[in-house]
DNA sequence: TGAAAGGGTTGATAAATATCAATTTTTAAA
DNA sequence: TTTAAAAATTGATATTTATCAACCCTTTCA
């Protein structure tokens, strides 16, 4: 429904089709190959500046990634969740990680070792297609939002965060995530934020319940957020 | 020299590597395939949206890449010179166009048709992988470039983009671009940016002359930018 | 040559946003 | 459950940034 209102594609983004469709071979050694890993809400998988030892695929859970700056602030650019792939950019940069990915709930991880995923695309070329596809895509999809953080207000950019929000989460309307990580994603303080969301509820385009949100009305989310 | 006094790989990027030795096939399918086109000051190589009809290798001269807000307002993401590809995130993610670009100077360069650029990272793998390595690269400077707009202040990065500009045109630190698309990169008015340059000239860490920008101590400016 | 247009600069002011401090609410731990 | 810690909220205020208007300077072109 959403997406008739906005046009998300252009502002959001999800990797998973990069693991659709995988050949059998493919499957078989990932079985094979794979660590899995459990991690607690709050810790790190990785962190900025680190030496990369595989990709992740995010069988369960919510992540943000984020890079920090020097007062330790975080700044939040990205959210997954189920089926997605994490940490291949630097991985084929051949870099050190350029950002940290830390758990917003607890989550479940199969680590690809290096060698396994890297033969992997050497010899699946659909896949390393698909691959050079979402990271295009995803390419436009930053632009986009470096833009809207260049030239968009506290309260426009609020209200695209909680239609992106509802989209990820994907609860009847209900998001939870705290002000810090919400603020970390706006890129305002914790205060300004609340400031806005208290202006939302006054207007009636969502409800705050036990420091979640709930989405009420969107087309007012959609009008505020200054796009279409 | 600027390089021991600030990170710049983390905050710039050229991807001129993606063509380098290449094989004698693929410069000899360039030359046979390519198309020149010259452009003028100001004249736009393509526009956001439009339909992708190859890639571009800039051969002469100096352009930006953009995106425009629903006013019209430009963001600049990024600046290009002599040797660098043109175009080819939306081919590989077979899109239109997420944004324009536009000449800053009189520009010169080779158009290479879609089938013969994709038949060339096809049959290339190690340019394929150059491709993939260079837009991997690219993503982390992105997500670096995003949080300075999200944290840091006018200040701050105006003195960030002065910079890094003048590695860019690296021209005995004299800088040449109208306060329109230097305020475009930093994301303010032209009015805040030209205070703020008044400012640092002031400070003695640049002079202005003919509305060009002339560094003259790039420490202040590093300093004022408040990384390392 | 003179007029007009565009780019650059400055001042005054308004609006947006951050910061600091205090308080309440919620969550986590013993 | 009680207590402590963390998170959320609110108010007051300072700082930052944008906007509007005026003016100057250079360039262009009729």
């Amino acid at each position: 429904m959403i997406n008739t209102l906005f046009p998300c594609k252009r502002y959001s983004f999800t990797n998973e089709a990069i693991l659709e469709d995988l050949s059998k071979n493919a499957i078989s050694l990932i079985e094979e190959k794979k660590i899995s890993i459990k991690l607690k809400k709050k810790q790190v998988l990785f962190y900025e500046g680190t030496i990369p030892t595989g990709v992740y695929i995010l069988r369960a859970g919510k992540v943000k990634k984020y890079s920090t700056g020097l007062n330790g602030k975080e700044h939040i650019f990205y959210l997954a969740k189920e089926n997605e792939i994490l940490g291949y950019h630097c991985l084929l940069s051949k870099e050190t990680y350029a950002h940290s990915t830390a758990c917003l709930t607890d989550c479940e991880f199969d680590l690809i070792p290096k060698e396994v995923f890297l033969s992997m695309i050497e010899n699946d070329h659909e896949m390393l297609h698909r691959l050079l596809k979402s990271i295009s895509h995803e390419f436009g999809v930053f632009t986009n939002n470096t833009r809207i953080l260049a030239q968009h207000s506290v309260r426009e950019r609020t209200a695209l965060s909680i239609i992106k929000l509802e989209r990820f989460f994907d609860n009847n309307g209900c998001i939870k995530l705290s002000r810090k990580d919400h603020s970390s994603i706006v890129g305002t303080s914790i205060e300004s934020l609340v400031r806005t969301l208290h202006d939302f509820k006054e207007e009636g385009a969502i409800e705050l319940r036990e420091s979640m949100i709930i989405t009420k009305d969107i087309k007012k989310l959609v009008k505020a957020s200054n796009f279409v």
